[in-house]
DNA sequence: AAGTGGTCTAGACCACCCC
DNA sequence: GGGTGGTCTAGACCACTTC
């Protein structure tokens, strides 16, 4: 029957919309709660990725179950910085620099920031956390070219404030991909994930005042983390002449 | 170890990537692989649950494993409807109508639509495909107040350009969001997923040239069927002033 | 009726986290 | 070192699709 599956997710949802694990919000170990509902671990496993999927709960690997927090609102058309974006949702926001090299671009780097010479990158690698948990890991491709000396400025805010600071660029133009996809290797450890788990992978494009690409952003979210808010106004609109 | 897992995955994204299946398109069936693999099936499934989650094969209920044709890209803010949108990619779409109810509108509906009163809504419930894959479950909810006689019109075709035809209502305005999230139970075997499965979710209110709430959309599509591709200008571009 | 994936049992060892 | 999830074995029956 496949009523077991249905009823352990529907008691389980019942408890953590009830509030039950909120407190403390982790969940009893697998072990527990299979012997809770009588049943085997990878059934209950089974109940486990369902709400996962659902965004009811999140798992970091080895270390157990959570109950997820309201997802965070990201509207990527806003000029709104990472940080303003989750203080304005009265959240808290932290960024944590992992990585930071330059190197000459690859070629699929190349391509997508339009380059016809090889020409040094820099990669920076970040972590992005709302209220002390880790939902979000970032790359940054910028063309060295554009920004002399940018590795001597604190890489933890802003890059987009930091190239308008200064640089004198704005980022007028952008360009966004929004795929579902599962976690490579290295995002899957800095997420604290299980290898090949689902995330929403972002690439962004970005675009300065004279239509220069800038640089680009490989953005990899816990997926009950966030959802992306878009308000569009149709050309037909007339939305510039007030 | 861990390593027979990714051996499998491995292996199997070789030969997807080489070309073996997409002849046939269906991948052997998983006891058959299993016994290739010389491992359980539970083994072998958590491998192509992988793969799925990656976007490059994908299964329907108890037929089987399929490999993925390229993603639709798939631009919200464009006017382009979906057939439109599906033509310009070189691919063949096709709408099919599910149900078509008259009812009155649910208090989360009301919400959204900003209805004051109680008030009587179409409900449409559609199923698209691409490439005769069903890929979008789709549910227009739209005032019936403000759209008279529309169950006499044909509902498989655009609603955007039946509106507009028919009404007189362009489209001037919309909001989106867009979530990860599992496919409920009605959902799911419309598109042929097992119930929980991931899908992308898609709800979106349109607004009309006067600033109207027209409708709104609840689009749920196959997570490996699709990217969404959006391009920004931003407010500083001076857009409207060629 | 045969074949498929969906669900389930009852165990086991491994890799990593936390104390 | 004890606890956690991650991986794995070797089976079984059920629900549905396909013929």
């Amino acid at each position: 029957m496949k009523t077991q599956l249905r009823t352990i997710k529907g008691i389980l949802k019942e408890q953590i919309a009830g509030g039950i694990y909120t407190s403390q919000r982790k969940l009893p170990s697998e072990r527990e709660l299979s012997e809770l509902f009588k049943t085997t671990r990878i059934t209950l496993k089974e109940a486990l990725i369902a709400l996962e999927t659902e965004g009811l709960i999140y798992r970091e690997e080895r270390r157990g179950w959570f109950v997820s927090p309201p997802r965070l609102r990201y509207n990527p058309l806003s000029r709104s910085h990472f940080h303003r974006m989750v203080e304005e949702q009265q959240r808290q926001a932290s960024t944590q620099v992992l990585t930071v090299k330059t190197e000459l671009a690859s070629s699929e780097i190349s391509k997508v920031l339009q380059l016809k010479t090889l020409q040094p990158i820099h990669r920076i690698q970040r972590l992005r956390s709302v209220d002390n948990r880790v939902v979000l890991f970032v790359e940054n491709c910028l063309i060295s070219a554009l920004f002399p000396d940018l590795l001597h400025h604190d890489l933890s805010q802003s890059l987009t404030a930091l190239y308008k600071k200064h640089y004198g660029f704005e980022t007028a133009r952008s360009r966004f991909d929004v795929i579902p996809t599962a976690a490579p290797e290295q995002v899957a450890k800095a997420l604290n994930l299980a290898e090949g788990q689902q995330v929403l992978k972002i690439c962004r494009v970005n675009y300065n005042q004279q239509g220069v690409v800038m640089d680009c952003e490989y953005e990899y979210w816990r997926p009950d983390a966030m959802m992306i808010e878009i308000e569009s106004i149709s050309p037909h609109s007339n939305a510039c002449e007030p």
